[in-house]
RNA sequence: GGAGGGGUUCCCGAGCGGUCAAAGGGAGCAGACUGUAAAUCUGCCGGCUUAGCCUUCGAAGGUUCGAAUCCUUCCCCCUCCA
């Protein structure tokens, strides 16, 4: 405690900022000392965020380290973002108990575009800095991956937990992949990173950046790691592997559903980690979550309408939050569903499933839908998967409106 | 290089000549109940022109009336030794 440095007020407050909602933050005192001397000299600071163009849909989770990336340019600070295209070749083993597939660089550069576009969805694209890691990786001659490799050793890269429980769950383990933390290390000694972010389970990458910033005589970087958020099913990361994501890219009605599916128990961290509202307003959420006189429908009403909000603005938040009423609450055919356009005919009623919802059910599946009473044409339960609808152009039944489980689609004659 | 173990349907995992489209669990889907929450109960859970047929148990051959189960070769993974 004696031995921290006293704070200038301006580093005070940023340190508050940058420190809120993270996990751990490696040395404190020394990015104090960045902070004072960015302000003394004012020069910005250099944050550091990687990502492997792999999957190309950012979804709430990774807005997490995103956001954090926004409050450090809020302060005045430089963000740095590395597009990992050469790290892609190898994929991140983090968290993994798999080797990933390997990548064409046709595929990164797609995926990296995509990234891009969602990725300034959230951090403000005129103070960022986008550098692509192929530009020295792909310069680098065998010595001087030699002299990379050499500077840390088989037994600490083992050290990391997803190495050791592939190891002793007898899961391969190729030998690139023990380059990768030292490949992402490399990025920060030449960018000269100052700070960099990662979800908690990147903390072995980011501290290797600082021995290896230190042994090729560049500055540490301080680490800052942010929580991993669970996804809708409330246990496992939220993934696109796992299917259970909010991505940011995704319409007003999908993601007031999917919020809308959360379990209450994810209401208080989602609203914390990935909305804009305030931590005291955070800490009103959590108190009345705890009142059992309130439904907590009502707040995860709330935090899906913030959701919506935050990535298409506040009318387009309403109106998915009266869609969903009407459609869920009240029980009403939405006021939007998918159109699919049949030629005039007689239909089987499997098949209209299958036109009205294309590629979605194999015909066994959709099949089972009938006998389990899941389907309803028109409005009426249908169990009989042979039973014929004329759709007929300009006749009373232009359109049957289509219902299986909870979702709607509408089928119209042509 | 040598010795041993292993590859089963989305995942884990049983099966080890017919009764196997393959136990059990998980995930998923649907119905009931609900708040598109949780919990619970029930059903489905390879495909098809569905009382039947077709394709599946790392790959390719072979033995057999019949193979996920036996044999041969190949591919891949792991362990121990070097």
């Amino acid at each position: 405690m004696n031995d921290k440095p006293i704070l200038s007020a301006e580093a005070a407050r940023q340190l508050a900022v940058i420190r809120s909602g993270v996990e751990e933050l490696i040395p404190e005192a020394e990015l104090v000392k960045k902070l004072e001397r960015s302000l003394a000299t004012k020069t910005p600071l250099r944050v550091k965020q990687g990502f492997d163009p792999t999957a190309p849909d950012i979804h709430l989770g990774h807005t997490i380290g995103l956001r954090k990336l926004r409050q450090f340019q809020e302060l005045g600070h430089q963000v740095v973002l590395i597009v990992g295209s050469y790290t892609a070749l190898v994929g991140d083993p983090s968290g993994r108990n798999k080797t990933r597939p390997r990548l064409t660089e046709a595929e990164v550069e797609a995926n990296a575009q995509t990234y891009l576009a969602q990725f300034f969805k959230v951090v403000d694209k005129s103070k960022t800095e986008v550098r692509w890691n192929g530009e020295w990786f792909s310069a680098m001659r065998f010595t001087d991956v030699l002299h990379l490799t050499s500077q840390f050793t088989v037994a600490r890269l083992l050290e990391r937990d997803d190495f050791d429980q592939r190891f002793k769950a007898g899961e391969p383990i190729g030998v690139h992949e023990l380059f990768y933390p030292l490949m992402q290390a490399y990025d920060s000694v030449v960018i000269r990173a100052d700070v960099e972010i990662g979800a908690t389970e990147q903390k072995f990458n980011l501290l290797t950046g600082r021995d290896i910033q230190m042994a090729y005589g560049v500055e540490p970087q301080v680490i800052l790691t942010l929580p991993v958020l669970e996804g809708l099913d409330g246990v496992r990361r939220m993934s696109k592997s796992l299917g259970n994501y909010i991505g940011v890219s995704e319409s007003p009605k999908e993601i007031f559903g999917k919020a809308m599916s959360l379990p209450d128990s994810m209401i208080e961290r989602y609203f914390r980690l990935v909305t804009d509202v305030s931590d005291q307003e955070c800490a009103e959420v959590a108190k009345s979550l705890r009142d059992p006189s309130v439904n907590p429908m009502v707040w995860k009403k709330a935090l899906a309408h913030q959701l919506v909000r935050q990535y298409h603005g506040h009318e387009e938040a309403d109106r998915a939050r009266d869609d969903f009423e009407k459609q869920f609450s009240r029980r009403e055919i939405p006021s939007e569903m998918p159109v699919v356009t049949v030629e005039s005919g007689r239909f089987r009623a499997r098949d209209l499933v299958m036109r009205a919802f294309p590629n979605q059910y194999t015909g066994t599946a959709a099949g089972n839908l009938f006998r389990q009473g899941a389907v309803h044409i028109g409005g009426e339960r249908v169990t009989d998967i042979a039973r014929e609808f004329d759709l007929r152009k300009g006749s009373e039944t232009e359109e049957l409106v289509i219902k299986v489980g909870r979702k709607f689609a509408k089928v119209v004659a042509a």
